[in-house]
DNA sequence: GATGATTACGGACGCCGTAAGCATA
DNA sequence: TATGCTTACGGCGTCCGTAATCATC
């Protein structure tokens, strides 16, 4: 199980082509089409493709599954080792959740403050993105936000080991529009919620899955999703009526048509983590943004 | 990264030598070497291993964290994939924590009297070890048993996707010594044990980290480790004075010397599941079995 | 017939084994 | 001095690119 052979098998499904794979990895087709002979007879001669249409068989489906983990630890194995053998660097670059933005704006914000000279990157992403951009190491830090009982740590996708410290929770409110019939409410169980039409916001909130599970219902029907990171526009999709979210009061408050409804049960919180490298050493930048974070 | 570079580099630090690791890899002492050197090559001429004594460095041991998840992760998408290729297997191979043995023998006398010609192996293994079977092919079926919330699925290793169905719960008890002092009461809360002195037995019965995590405290001294499967040694151990541990009251039944106390704080229970393969077909004898073991 | 995957073939590189070199206990 | 890792070198296999072949839309 070559994982370069994997890294092209990935390609081709992606493109749906071996000569778009090939323009993409930089071989030539022939090469494309003896690497996935290869790796098909690597494993005992199991068809992983079918041609024309270039679509994954079953076991090729069952490969595509493998193979994103299989390549994520893999580079996170390589920055591990990297990042133990170098030095703290000279820079900083931190991935953020939307709802970690003003916790790690007003750290920035002191740090840059008191080291001008200092390299600050910030991004933005999905949790999961941050976890993986820090175990790649393209990122020194990152903080991510979930839903979480109010002891329990983050679960986090299998990325290797990372070093996570709480950076702060927020307390969960229900975001509706103005005029719904809840909205007057001091507080809402979600087990009241169970069949409203929820709005899935995988990147700017909290997926899909985390509210499902906090609900308790198994199939909830999400009628919108918004995969973008921005919570002004989830905010403006929620007071259209695109179905309901849960934020923390604060990410609502300037927004007129909208009530946030603290959620009383289950016990949930925004739980914001830092994430790190478990070995990693980010200089004195890094130990003082976390320490500013870790309020 | 190489991951047959990555299983040298393994066996190197395993054994401590070269020539062993050579040795048990079929290969020349001087093959062994290239490919160290290739390795370290590959991350940048980073050094991964100390040279006489041969031993990891800093860079060497983040890279061994990484290791065994990464190559245990390639077969089970191997074997994954060749699940998916091949048809039911003829043969059922079914491994079973401990605990999970009376259930398993119960399922597995009905399987053998109506299909008497079907090959069935039965093998004793720790949870993870379970898991690592079941995922990597070895085994066809698993039952995992780990302490639990009640409604929580059961925290395996991350090995891949498996499917998992509850098989089972068994209500938890402190096992102590007759004479012991608390062995009178008709519960027990384990709040009240956190300065007890544990046994450790991650195969027979649950590792030290789930007792930990259930107690509440972060360092709970076990004062003896006891590595095998077997219930009885276990209870002797406790019966001698060893250290306390959890077990369901069944598994001491019969057993002199020995009190078995229900645990009335936290809610937990002996989970016990039943692994297999996301999309294994194990023909038959498998969904019988699994048909009896989902009471 | 054109697009695109496969096969044939040759050159270059990589990997392993033999054997010599070299450092450390 | 002996054990054991490293380096030198040659053979063999692997991998890629060019080019011809073949299949499908």
């Amino acid at each position: 199980m070559d994982l370069a052979l994997l890294r092209t098998f990935t390609a081709v499904a992606r493109a749906g082509s071996f000569s778009a794979a090939a323009r993409e990895l930089g071989y030539t087709q022939s090469a494309i089409s003896q690497q996935i002979a290869a790796l098909e007879a690597s494993l005992g001669g199991v068809p992983l493709l079918t041609r024309r249409p270039v679509a994954p068989t079953g076991a090729g489906a069952r490969l595509l599954e493998h193979a994103e983990p299989l390549l994520l630890r893999a580079s996170a194995a390589r920055a591990d080792v990297l990042r133990a053998a170098g030095g703290p660097p000279d820079h900083l670059r931190v991935a953020a959740c939307p709802l970690a933005m003003p916790r790690l704006a007003a750290a920035v914000g002191t740090i840059t403050a008191t080291m001008p000279r200092l390299d600050v990157t910030i991004s933005v992403a999905a949790r999961d993105d941050v976890a993986t951009d820090v175990a790649r190491g393209t990122c020194e830090l990152g903080l991510a936000v979930g839903l979480a009982v109010p002891g329990d740590p983050l679960r986090l996708p299998d990325v290797g080991p990372l070093r996570a410290a709480l950076a702060g929770t927020d307390p969960v409110s229900v975001v509706l529009p103005a005029d719904h019939p809840l909205a007057g409410r001091a507080g809402l169980g979600l087990a009241d919620l169970a069949d409203a039409r929820w709005l899935d916001a995988p990147a700017a909130a909290a997926p899909a899955a985390d509210v499902r599970r906090a609900v308790g219902a198994e199939d909830l029907l999400h009628c919108a999703r918004y995969t973008g990171p921005d919570l002004a526009g989830l905010a403006a999709l929620v007071a259209a009526g695109a179905g309901l979210t849960l934020l923390p009061a604060w990410a609502v408050a300037g927004h007129g048509g909208l009530a946030a409804v603290p959620v009383t049960a289950p016990q949930l919180v925004f739980r914001t983590e830092l994430l790190a490298g478990v070995t990693a050493d980010n200089g004195p930048a890094g130990a003082a943004l976390a320490a500013l974070l870790a309020d």
